[in-house]
RNA sequence: GGAGCUAUAGCUCAGUUGGCUAGAGCGUUUCAUUGACAUUGAAAAGGUCACUGGUUCAAGUCCAGUUAGCUCCACCA
């Protein structure tokens, strides 16, 4: 043996080796009782970062479970993501020049497709090469025909079910990206926006945003407002920057009269609290800023200004005008933006799918109430119910090409109420409504193949493919589903199209474990969503959802973040590549260093120290495997032949009697997801009890052979089985060297776990 | 506005049914050693476990409150 361990000559053999003999598939203990954790996949649009290599808990899990002989699966794939890897595809586009409008659906969706499958292989490389025994035969990708079946068949029994509807309403929209967002992926921003003290006739009323006034079908106040007792109810006649107009007055509970001057401009088509407020009074909603950001014929002389722009124009004109009270330029309030892009989100109001979140929950709240899923830690089940408390029916449409397509058409009864937009086959980019499409001359065939963006009106009937009758005319929804309405279903598409028979056999699943930082937006929809598809309807009956939830335990690891304890990010610049650190220090050393010294949950810096303390405890590890080997040699005991058990005595027995305490606490510590314990213990036992005392006690001890024997042939042997979930390169190459007799029958990864 | 987490050695952090004479890594100091070990070993210094009360035979650990930092959620013009 070398003096110094060196990672980069085992780790590739090893798990070529393993992997080659099938050792990641369940099938290696096919009586084995079964036990599964699915990989929470990671996005398919880049490199994995440093976060993701805190999968080594799902490998240390999976290791011990199929060293004590059960079916032990850990099923790999990878998550196609919509918005974000449309995101990144378009960001790509743009430094060549173009943009998605260049392209119909198709042609955007195969070239995605195709730069996404150049991105997976090095996703896969990198779980590799961190050594994890992910059964590579049962990869998975949410894009698989098989699975966009199985979750095209969910919505369409959710449909059926009542449990997804469409509606009008306002939604999140990034004008940027084009598309609408789920409440959970509006990311809040604190910014000073000048708000204005706008004359309406004898009213004055504040307001930050002055460029929506054109869409204002009321002013309100509160309905106690002595103030302003006079006006609720009647209709106001006010100079405006367009002319004379009307306004009528509501009154309102919602309206806070300490705020400004106690009365508020409702425009019920951009803003949400406004939109609630039109639905009390029954206001129409009058949108006067389109998907493009931009403000319609509503704004008259505004027309096609961006809304930034439009700001400043119509501030400029009322200033002129007189309309301008004053304004408080220091007004700091917090705005919704795109938690990609950044851009201000705008809402718009637009025809979308929501799934009717109620019945779900109470179901996904029933399984964690009755311990049917554990969450580790607890407090996570707070946050969890919290969230779910508090949860309104949930957006899954997303004007993105990038995803799974909602499968519904729509008929066509008046083309008028339909717009469109597609590539022509001249490949001019068309827009308008239906009929005016159809007036100059494109046939409903030739809009359908070069589709970008279909709206039909809420009215529209909705049909399934097989539903559509012949002499009518359908057009097609051409919203995705939000991402996480697929993967929110993976544990089962996954099981289902896998392998045959997986699905009977390791649903429900094990162990879901993932970052808690997703558990609202993922863990809690795959409770809802899992209940409902394993059990094909809603179900009520708690043995049913027993026996269906997606997974029994889910545990939630922290962030990794910079040696400074701050978040990664590609625009800090801080990012570190789990590659990188794996070819410098070994994937042992950087597994071990990732799970030692930190409490499940807790947030932790990466940190350059404990990557070297575990760098150097492979290599000490390593040498005492050296020493023994030496030793034995020289004292001509065998390394071919099973030795006798002496009986052992004095500090022999000692040393048997702590191992067997050790065994007995890393097998708690696993089990009970304490795995910086297990860590903690393993490296000071190993280190300071056997390398220090007894390692030195066998070269003085009188009965030498005995005590080495001892060293040998139990108490090292069971150390390199407990460490190996931890180490699993170094233990592995250390156990084919010291006992290859045992080695040829069984390698380490599929010995037995020590009793 | 609501919730959660964190506060322990110079630094980074463990310490999960209360039993601690409070630990690890790195750093610091002293000594030893070419040894199985890019060293490693033996030892040392260093902590009123944020603060204040309470429960208990016993509190770093449980409870209440205070302070500070971080994070998440909800978002009113």
């Amino acid at each position: 043996m070398d003096k110094i361990y060196e990672h980069s000559l085992v780790e590739e053999k090893i798990y070529k080796e393993w992997e080659e003999k099938g050792y990641f598939k369940p099938e290696v203990h096919p009586d084995g009782k079964p036990y599964c954790i699915i990989l929470p996949p990671p996005n398919a649009n880049g490199d994995l970062h440093f976060g993701h290599a805190m999968f080594v808990i799902e490998d240390i899990l999976i290791r011990y479970h199929r060293m004590k002989g059960e079916a032990a699966l850990w099923l790999p794939g990878t998550d196609h993501a919509g918005t974000e890897t449309q995101f990144v595809f378009e960001k790509k586009l743009q430094q060549e020049g173009k943009s998605r409008f260049d392209f119909n659906r198709q042609e955007l969706y195969d070239m995605i497709w195709k730069y996404v499958g150049e991105n997976r292989g090095g996703i896969e490389n990198q779980l590799r090469r961190l050594g994890f025994s992910l059964d590579w035969t049962r990869e998975k990708f949410t894009l698989d025909p098989d699975i966009v079946e199985i979750v095209k068949q969910t919505f369409r029994k959710m449909y059926d079910d009542k449990l997804v509807y469409r509606d009008y309403r306002l939604v999140n929209y990034c004008t940027r990206d084009g598309t609408s967002f789920s409440d959970l992926e509006v990311v809040h921003e604190e910014k000073v926006n000048p708000l204005y003290y706008i004359k309406y006739g004898p009213l004055t009323l504040a307001t930050t945003r002055p460029e929506t006034k054109f869409g204002d079908t009321a002013v309100a106040v509160h309905p106690d407002d002595k103030r302003y007792q006079q006006y609720i109810g009647k209709e106001l006649e006010i100079e405006d920057v367009l002319g004379k107009s009307k306004i009528k007055v509501i009154a309102d509970e919602s309206v806070d009269p300490t705020f400004g001057t106690g009365v508020v401009k409702i425009t019920p088509a951009h803003d949400f609290a406004d939109y609630e407020t039109g639905k009390r009074h029954n206001l129409p909603m009058k949108q006067v800023i389109g998907f493009d950001g931009k403000l319609n014929h509503y704004a008259g002389k505004f027309e096609g200004l961006y809304v930034k722009q439009a700001r400043v124009a119509v501030v400029e004109e009322m200033n002129k005008k007189g309309l301008i009270e004053k304004v408080d330029e220091k007004y700091v309030s917090r705005i919704g933006v795109c938690y990609k892009c950044k851009t201000v989100l705008e809402p718009l109001p637009l025809e979308q799918w929501y799934v009717k979140v109620g019945p779900l929950i109470e179901n996904a709240i029933k399984a964690v109430d009755n311990g049917f899923t554990k969450i580790y830690p607890e407090n996570f089940v707070h946050i969890l119910k919290q969230w779910y408390a508090g949860l309104r029916d949930w957006n899954i449409s997303r004007q993105n090409v990038w995803g799974i397509q909602i499968p519904v058409w729509y008929e066509v009864v008046n083309s008028e109420d339909f717009s469109v937009s597609f590539i022509d086959s001249k490949r001019e980019l068309q827009k308008g409504t239906l009929k005016e499409m159809i007036d100059k001359g494109f046939s409903v065939e030739e809009i359908v193949t070069g589709l970008q963006k279909v709206i039909a009106p809420i009215t529209a009937k909705i049909v399934f493919e097989e539903q559509k009758e012949k002499g009518k005319t359908y057009l097609p929804e051409t919203d995705t589903f939000d991402t996480w309405f697929s993967s929110g279903q993976w544990p089962y598409v996954t099981l289902k199209t896998a392998q045959k028979g997986d699905f009977e056999k390791f649903y429900p699943t094990s162990v879901m474990e993932t970052g808690y930082d997703i558990l609202r937006a993922w863990v809690s929809r795959m409770l809802m969503l899992g209940l409902y598809i394993a059990n094909g309807k809603h179900e009520t009956d708690l043995e049913k959802i027993k026996n269906t939830v997606p997974f029994k335990d889910v545990v939630l690891h922290g962030l990794v973040n910079d040696p400074y304890g701050k978040k990664m990010s590609k625009s800090k610049g801080n990012v570190v590549n789990p590659l990188e650190l794996v070819t410098q220090y070994g994937a042992d050393a950087v597994r071990f260093a990732l799970v030692y010294g930190t409490g499940l949950g807790n947030d932790q810096a990466m940190s350059y120290g404990k990557l070297d303390a575990s760098r150097k405890f492979t290599n000490k590890l390593w040498n005492m495997a050296r020493f023994i080997e030496m030793q034995v040699k020289e004292s001509g005991l065998s390394l071919t032949e099973e030795m006798k058990h002496p009986a052992a005595e004095g500090e022999d027995l000692e040393m048997v009697t702590k191992t067997q305490g050790l065994i007995k606490d890393i097998t708690k510590f696993i089990d009970a997801y304490q795995f910086n314990l297990a860590a903690e213990l393993l490296y000071e036992f190993i280190w300071h009890t056997v390398a220090d005392k007894f390692l030195e006690y066998v070269k003085v001890s009188s009965n030498k052979k005995q005590s080495l024997t001892i060293l040998y042939d139990q108490v090292f042997r069971d150390c390199l089985k407990l460490l190996h979930p931890f180490m699993p390169f170094v233990t592995e190459e250390i156990y084919q060297r010291l006992y290859p007799k045992e080695a040829e029958k069984t390698a380490l990864i599929i010995s037995s776990w020590p009793k």
